[in-house]
DNA sequence: AAACAATATGTTATGTTATAACATATATAA
DNA sequence: TTATATATGTTATAACATAACATATTGTTT
């Protein structure tokens, strides 16, 4: 997410809208899941389980079970997304509209961008379908060095 | 890997074709290379490490390290595929030919199918040379239901 | 063949990622 | 209020992977 000029906007939003996709779904946003989405939405690096466990001192029993349930309630509706390639976990762009997208990952910055594109929705669509596969959920992580770092 | 009717004759050329792959490359397909290689071509579902590990007895030491050693050698000289949204490992189908693939995974049976497809691969090109990413490296991983098992 | 260098394997220990199982607390509904 | 569902705490352990260093094997040079 090269072209985020202004984070601290960013995350603000991204919070306002994680709490309206919980009213509007009836979903409990506790303190617990707040923090941990919070601490992914520092930037739009991949955060690890782990270093979430060791960030969310004081909030929480700081053990692993606590991370991974927060982690897996942001992860089943949407909020957050897991990059399967460098297990890692980091915020949805656009979870309220979010369809079939594909992740830019930065070998050198870590930096991840969260793309939709309904050609590459179609082609994955058309793959599936010529397969006769059903109920599909996709990965498609792509990674090498960004424009920045070349 | 639903069109497989002879699997036997299947793994054979999968071996034959990674020994005449190596020697043409000069890469040494020692015993336990090739041992972990003929357990993961057992099928066409994936292995993980530590089911290797388990099965490589007698050859070896039997130890994590031989095996992800084995496992790092047939993944970076393109005769297997890991992966990642299930941490696994599979043979490549295509080890002197290999372009671009996906991989469609049944949740049910477990089955790996590996594809390619010129169309899905330009898809790929493109989004790379729009966000003007070098040096790509593709993941891309659609899991669902197989029609064998819908 | 002997000496050397490069590659492969053995061995021990540990790091990293994730879940099972069961107890307790808190929120919502009846 | 009592019941029920949901969320969290707690302990232990499973599952995945690598670091670091020792030894063995292979290939090359002298
Ligand atoms: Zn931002
Ligand atoms: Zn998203
Ligand atoms: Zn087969
Ligand atoms: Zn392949």
């Amino acid at each position: 997410m090269k072209n985020c000029k202004d984070h601290k906007k960013c995350k603000r939003i991204a919070i306002k809208s994680a709490k309206d996709l919980c009213d509007k779904k009836n979903l409990r946003l506790t303190e617990i899941r707040k923090k941990v989405f919070e601490i992914i939405w520092k930037s739009h690096k991949p955060v690890k389980a782990y270093d979430i466990l060791h960030e969310i001192k004081g909030i929480g029993s700081g053990k692993p079970p606590t991370v991974y349930r927060a982690l897996n309630f942001l992860l089943q509706n949407g909020l957050i997304h897991k990059l399967n390639s460098q297990q890692s976990y980091i915020g949805c762009e656009h979870p309220n509209s979010h369809k079939q997208c594909y992740f830019l990952s930065c070998n050198k910055c870590g930096d991840i961008t969260e793309c939709c594109s309904i050609e590459m929705d179609n082609m994955f669509n058309i793959a599936a379908k010529e397969a006769k596969f059903n109920n599909t959920n996709i990965v498609c992580e792509i990674s090498g060095i960004c424009f920045s770092c070349t």
